[in-house]
DNA sequence: AAACCGTGGGT
DNA sequence: TACCCAAGGTT
């Protein structure tokens, strides 16, 4: 039973909602929830405006999950393109196949079968059942957690992610009807990602502003345990798997290690990149020292 | 459970 | 310019 406060943000957001919402297509009525399952997948750690042409390509290409678990992971993983974080093709593929074999080709509605799919988790289960089935689940991802952090426990930041709390405190401001928390979940991420923002959030934009808990207390500075600043990336061990990535991307055979060394002359940097990559299976050895993207 | 996994937009 | 960080998931 969400509180009376929890009740007002809902209300408020919702109106917010109605005509600040952006156009996103997989928001639009009409479209299938394996569109709405791709466009999760590739929205994982990856922003709006990367994923729209690659979301509208591969929903072209692909329209169900038999379409895509019929062709070879090599074809998905070149249509990823950069979006970033390839396995998430691997898993995508993967996913529509077992859709295939365990749910007859149809995206399962159910929180446990969707959870069982590969590269599902908690925030992509709970986004498909309530986006595309109209399921009431507190859905949960960073800008959600970060609006709930100002908005009701007035603090300039989340506390690092804890599934199980996280999903507790939206369960309970989650609006009883599922249509509404449906609305609910979809405004609270929107706030986040366009005024909410984590740099430089818009306040004099945000329409929950006076019931704001983080502005009340005067914006205090967060002192609070920080999440782990993320790696250089120059240098790093992931830009060599990128690099060696889009030449087995680019290349329609196998690419010897010679080949992949004017692309990164560090070999024993090299060797671990691709030992990387092969252990992943987004790449495969022709047993001749060339590599090229799985065909199966 | 901390670390790893790409790429690029925004400031 | 550098740096932050992004509709997370897996091991």
């Amino acid at each position: 039973m969400p509180s009376e406060t929890a009740t007002s943000i809902a209300g408020t957001l919702h109106d917010w909602f109605a005509d600040a919402a952006r156009p996103l297509p997989w928001r639009a009525a009409d479209v299938s929830p394996w569109a709405v399952l791709v466009s999760e997948f590739m929205l994982q750690q990856t922003q709006v405006a990367r994923v729209l042409p690659r979301w509208e390509a591969w929903i072209t290409r692909w329209p169900t999950p038999a379409r895509l678990a019929a062709e070879p992971p090599s074809e998905a993983v070149r249509a990823w393109d950069r979006l970033g974080y390839p396995r998430r093709a691997l898993w995508l593929h993967r996913a529509a196949a077992e859709i295939v074999e365990r749910h007859g080709g149809e995206v399962p509605h159910d929180l446990e079968a969707l959870l069982a799919l590969q590269g599902v988790g908690p925030y992509t289960a709970r986004a498909v059942a309530a986006f595309a089935f109209g399921l009431r689940h507190p859905v949960v991802d960073t800008n959600t957690r970060r609006v709930i952090a100002r908005a009701v426990a007035g603090q300039a930041e989340a506390a690092p992610p804890s599934v199980a709390r996280d999903l507790a405190a939206m369960g309970a401001m989650l609006p009883a009807d599922a249509g509404e928390a449906r609305v609910f979940n979809a405004a609270t991420m929107e706030l986040g990602a366009t005024v909410c923002t984590a740099r430089t959030p818009r306040c004099d934009e945000c329409p929950i502003s006076s019931q704001c808990a983080w502005r009340a207390a005067g914006y205090p500075a967060y002192t609070g345990a920080r999440k782990a600043v993320q790696a250089r990336f120059e240098g790093s061990d992931r830009q060599v798997r990128g690099l060696v990535m889009r030449e087995l991307r680019a290349a329609h055979r196998p690419v010897s290690r010679a080949e992949l060394e004017r692309t990164w002359p560090d070999t024993a940097q090299l060797d671990r990149a691709i030992a990387g990559l092969l252990a992943d299976g987004l790449a495969v050895s022709d047993g001749d020292d060339a590599f090229g993207l799985p065909q199966s």
